[in-house]
DNA sequence: TTTATACTCCCCAATTCTGGGGAGAGGGCC
DNA sequence: GGCCCTCTCCCCAGAATTGGGGAGTATAAA
């Protein structure tokens, strides 16, 4: 039994967030790097993480909305591999000014990100840190990026397991018309513009609208068609 | 150097979707499986495949529009991780037929299928297939689970450089109040509920709302919502 | 066979959204 | 200092969407 197999049983055995708390500090000595975190965002939009950054940090982190502005978050929301934070963009002043603040508050100047999206709008990010330069960096990243890469997903299957509820709604099943007018609606048609494409009235396209609507418990057209998507029901 | 090195250098060779192929077919003999196929939907909603299944195989699928009952599809398009084919859901009449197309077109009876998602509704499916029974298959899983997920990640990685025009439009990006204007008509607010939340007069959100409609050059409200969630720009 | 779903069509009136236009104050960037 | 972007507010009339309602046929599941 190698080394990454028994990090993965001491996260198995998580059976909380606490739980992951402790996975992250193990992988942080086992890896000999100066943090790791699991950041995770489930389907209602709800924030939480694991990591060993000093609560001192994530307060200010928290306090201070630096969500909105934090390269890595940004970067990593519009991609799609792991990302060494060298590589994203630093260039405003306001990152600058962020990246310095973390620095001083114990977070190292290299890090690696990995982020990982689920069917319902899921996102979490499960980054290395540390403090070195970037050549040592790069072979550190190089030696164990795949390692970091199954460990994510680890992470993810075992945050999966704490969504309360199963993921509450069982995912509405939409009939195939239901799910036409969805995504041409999607697309930008107008209804009497995907009514035409499906060869039906429009008044039978409503109903079809509406009958989504009601299924995907949606206030509006505009809410059943990001349900729709947002569900993975749909691509655009 | 192992041998899942050796399969990832070769995967890093190629140059196009027949590369690819390629390597698809190199991965089948590694692992002495039936089939291996990597299946990709970009961020434009167009579909492409490569893998070992036979042309008739392919032809067929797509020909009678079997992605849309395909419960591997259909099934992974929900869910977050990895699954093995015998934990879908077959009980239609419809799954059960086409499950019986497929293995007489060569589709083993077992599968193992890793969903794979970008920030744009990019969608992959990476899976291993094969003819045996129940138990031999868990045996092949639980030994090679990692070995897929990290080549799947590569798959992806390679499917993200043909990506024409990279990405095309490069994210547009809205203010922080045009953010806020998608994020609640997301959430289904109308526009004077919006306006409400954001203690702003409702021509106020209008403005947000045309603003982000332009730059995300969508045809209508809901055409631009769509879009920044497709885009990753906003969460519901 | 019975039941259930899906598909198609139609009515109405109230509400909401959409297309432009203009205008002033404040912030950050070069 | 000048430029560009963001944020805020306002006008209007025409077009589109939304809220229910009902009702028939066909195909698929129990």
């Amino acid at each position: 039994m190698d080394a990454l197999e028994r990090l993965i049983e001491g996260l198995q055995r998580a059976e909380n967030v606490e739980g992951l708390q402790a996975s992250t500090e193990q992988l942080r000595d086992h890896f000999a790097v100066r943090h790791v975190i699991y950041h995770w965002v489930n389907s209602r939009g709800e924030r939480f993480g694991a990591g060993t950054y000093s609560s001192q940090w994530v307060d200010r982190y928290l306090e201070r909305d630096y969500l909105r502005l934090d390269p890595v978050i940004f970067g990593c929301f519009q991609r799609f591999t792991p990302v060494n934070w060298k590589e994203l963009d630093w260039s405003s002043k306001a990152a600058r000014a962020f990246f310095k603040d973390a620095t001083e508050h114990g977070v190292g100047n290299q890090g690696y990100t990995i982020p990982l999206r689920g069917p319902k709008g899921q996102f979490a990010l499960f980054t290395a840190n540390d403090s070195c330069d970037d050549e040592q960096w790069e072979a550190f990243i190089s030696s164990n990026a795949r390692d970091l890469m199954i460990l994510a997903h680890e992470f993810n299957k075992k945050a999966l397991e704490f969504e309360t509820g199963a993921d509450g709604a069982p995912a509405p099943s939409l009939s195939p018309r239901e799910l036409s007018a969805m995504t041409y609606l999607a697309k930008g048609f107008s209804r009497a513009q995907a009514a035409n494409e499906l060869q039906i009235s429009e008044h039978t396209l409503r109903v079809y609208i509406e009958a989504a609507r009601h299924k995907l418990g949606a206030l509006n057209t505009t809410h059943a068609v990001a349900r729709a998507l947002a569900s993975g029901l749909i691509v655009v």
